[in-house]
DNA sequence: CCTACAGTCTACAGCGACTGTAGGGGCAAG
DNA sequence: CTTGCCCCTACAGTCGCTGTAGACTGTAGG
C-alpha cells in the first residue's frame, strides 16, 4: 500500500477523516498529493505526522504548541529546551487547573452532602448558589478550558 | 439608587459588561427597563439573578444546568432532587475531568522529567511523541472542557 | 452494464461561552 | 464646548473541531 486514501489513514492514525482535512486547513499536516479525480492520497510519512500530532493533543497540548513542536522536531539539531519549555508551560497549566477542579469538587461535594432533601425553598444546594458569601469558589477566576 | 446602569450592575454582580449583554441575548437575564435615550435600566432583583449566574457558573455549571436551575428557583415548591440530580452530573462531569488531567499529569512530568537535555533529536519528549506505543494517555478519549 | 452503497469532495454553519471590534450616541464635569 | 467615559448595536473571532448540504467517485454484486 504505496499511497491511501484519507480514509485509509483516518483508520491507520486514529483521527476522524474531517478532523484530517481541517489539520490541513489550517497548515498542519501540509497538501497531499491528488489522484486523477482529486481524490487526497497520502503515503506513510503521513501517518507518522498524524499520530504526533494525536499524541500531542491526547496530551492536551494546544494547537499553538503542537504546531511549535512539530517545528522543533523538522530543525534536527535544534535545542531540547525549547521542547522543554513548551512541556513544561502545558505542565503548569495542567496543574492549575487540577487544582481548580479539586477546589470545585469538595465545594460542589459539600454543598450536595448537606442538601436533606424537601422542596427548592429549603434546598442547601439553592441557599449556596443564591448567598453571596459562603463560597469557597468565589476564586473570580472562572475554571476554563481542557 | 433604586435604577441602574448595565455598567453599575456590572460592578455589583463581578459579571463584565458584554457578558451581561450576552446573557440578556441568549434569554438568561430577561429585558430589562430601557430609559428614555435607549440604555438598559436595572433593579436589585437583576443583581440577584446575576449573582445566581455568577456563581452557578463559579461552580462550573454549564449554561443548560444554569438555566435550568434557574427555572427551578422560580417554581417554588418543586422538588429539590432535581436539583440535586443537577449537581451530581455536574460532580460526575467534574471527577472525570479530574481523573483525566491527574493522568495527564503524571503523563507530562514522566515525559519531563526523563529528558535530560541535548538536541532534540534524542529528546525523550520528542521521543514520547513520536513513539507509538508507550502512551499512558492513550485513551481515545480526548480531554476536553473545563 | 446497471445499481447500490460507501467513500470522497467543497464550502460553510454551528457548538459553548464568551471576547473583541467598528462605528456610532449619551452624559456629566471642567 | 470639549474631553473622556459610558452606553448602544451588530457582527466577527476565539478553540478545536463537528455537522450539514449537495455533488462526485470507486467498488462490489447481479
Amino acid at each position: 500500500m504505496r499511497q491511501m486514501t484519507i480514509g485509509q489513514l483516518s483508520k491507520a492514525g486514529g483521527v476522524k477523516v474531517t478532523t484530517i482535512r481541517y489539520y490541513e486547513s489550517i497548515g498542519l499536516m501540509g497538501e497531499p498529493d491528488r489522484s486523477e479525480s482529486g481524490q487526497r492520497l497520502y503515503g506513510d510519512d503521513a501517518v507518522h505526522r498524524l499520530s504526533f500530532i494525536r499524541h500531542a493533543r491526547d496530551l492536551g497540548f494546544p494547537m499553538n504548541a503542537v504546531r511549535e513542536l512539530m517545528k522543533l522536531q523538522t530543525e534536527p539539531g535544534s535545542d531540547c529546551s525549547a521542547v522543554d519549555v513548551i512541556a513544561r508551560e502545558h505542565l503548569n497549566d495542567v496543574r492549575k487547573r487540577l487544582s481548580q477542579l479539586e477546589a470545585l469538587e469538595s465545594e460542589l461535594k459539600r454543598m450536595i452532602s448537606s442538601c436533606e432533601g424537601g422542596e427548592v425553598g429549603e434546598c442547601r444546594v439553592m441557599a449556596a448558589l443564591n448567598d453571596h458569601s459562603d463560597c469557597i469558589a468565589e476564586t473570580h477566576e472562572r475554571v476554563t478550558a481542557l
